[in-house]
DNA sequence: TTAATAGTGTCTTTCAGACAATATAAA
DNA sequence: TTTATATTGTCTGAAAGACACTATTAA
């Protein structure tokens, strides 16, 4: 037999195999909190209980894993984020009732403003403070997925500015920086934070200001690639 | 229907499902060089070709996605290795002819000694140098899988000395130092390699020596939890 | 002017790079 | 002793921490 006939006598069905999703924590930055997207299962398994953002691998329509991802994401949020990272993968035979199953998690971060219109009017899709739902009663092991996002994001903060994705397209430097803080769990040293995104010539100053109360702040936009760059040395933690 | 009635009666077979794979990109250092473990296929689809070692996920016989790839290391290689880290996963409807296939793939360390001897003796299993397996044709997209697993490695070098584990439990400074020089592919200065590793405890000096040509190297093995350890600064590129 | 927030100056501390100097073995 | 390798001393430089200082707005 050859290769050919060896592809076209080829039955998947005839091998068990676990069943694939694909979950994201999508994080989002609003009232001065971190937040992150859940769902609330409207089918069994696990009905009635908040979940991630995510579904099964569809054949025919995905390119990819990460096609999975966005074409789910799209369906809860009505938009793309502008930064997507795979995070992990978890499997085994108890994670599911149905079956032995795999999740494909991704981190995602987005700006609020760019998703709040469709989510306001789905009641069963909310943004929820990070900092509560490590207590909800999550569906399947999504808490272990939701802490394992956040560890990641905190390191990214502590030698990226990748967090900045949580914030709108223009932000000024001090919400740069709280956004940190508030992902890290610690205040940082302004002069710190700044010298080293300065030095690395990471955002662009569009020229205009935003004052809320007292002296207004530069508003800057990223530069190209800068979600690509890594600081040689961490902030401590 | 509850959710007892909707498990009892939920069939995976009625949804396709990708095929679930998992693949280990095996690194040790031997003859001063960097080496992958390889197998040759001798199966359809790519027969011939080498590829990393691997396999398909067992329901029966897996407790995780892990427990699959050391099932699947000890199958190949006769032991299990000290270090094992997830490093990606790769899915799409290209990547294996038979279908939309998944493949988590895995880096993973070990001495070479510690394996030698069931390898010798199988001729489709062999350690390459990974300078030549990046020239080879591998099956699938494994080179992929290769070159990403280095990436990691060589970060890994930068900022943990996890690479450590490509050798025996007792290891000299020098030596450990020129399997990172050989990951890296730059010489590193001895003082700050030294430094570093004993300002953060990381080695035991066992007390023993070993000598080659001149003056005899003091002996180490690896502390507890050594390999969590990340510096807070990077060596440079 | 004062209050509030943004942004800078500058000294200290930490740690890697460079490289010379010393130590310990075999021949 | 010479050769080879291991190990240490120490100066320099880069970048983060600490914190006081100045700048710019509104009321």
């Amino acid at each position: 037999m050859n290769e050919e006939d060896y592809i076209a006598r080829y039955k998947k069905r005839n091998f068990d195999a676990p069943l694939v999703t694909v979950d994201a924590v999508l994080f989002t930055y609003h009232e001065n909190t971190l937040k992150t997207l859940l769902v609330k299962r409207s089918a069994y398994p696990e009905k009635g209980k908040w979940a991630l953002p995510g579904g099964f691998v569809s054949e025919s329509e995905d390119d990819g894993l990460e096609a999975t991802l966005i074409r789910k994401l799209k369906e809860k949020t009505g938009v793309i984020p502008p930064y997507v990272e795979q995070l992990y993968t978890f499997g085994g035979p108890s994670r599911d009732r149905r079956g032995w199953s795999i999740t494909v998690a991704y981190t995602a971060l987005i700006a609020h403003q760019s998703c709040e219109i469709s989510i306001d009017t789905v009641s069963d899709v909310n943004w929820l403070p990070f900092s509560k739902v490590c207590q909800l009663p999550l569906a399947f092991d999504h808490l272990d997925i939701v802490n394992r996002a956040h560890e990641r994001l905190v390191q990214k903060a502590l030698y990226s500015i990748v967090p900045a994705y949580v914030l709108p397209e223009t932000f000024t430097l001090p919400e740069l920086q709280h956004v940190h803080e508030v992902i890290i769990g610690k205040p940082l040293q302004k002069k710190s934070f700044r010298r080293r995104i300065e030095q690395a010539n990471l955002l662009v100053d569009t020229g205009e200001k935003r004052a809320e109360k007292g002296r207004p702040a530069a508003l800057y936009r990223m530069r190209e690639d800068s979600a690509a760059y890594n600081f040689i040395r961490n902030l401590e933690l």
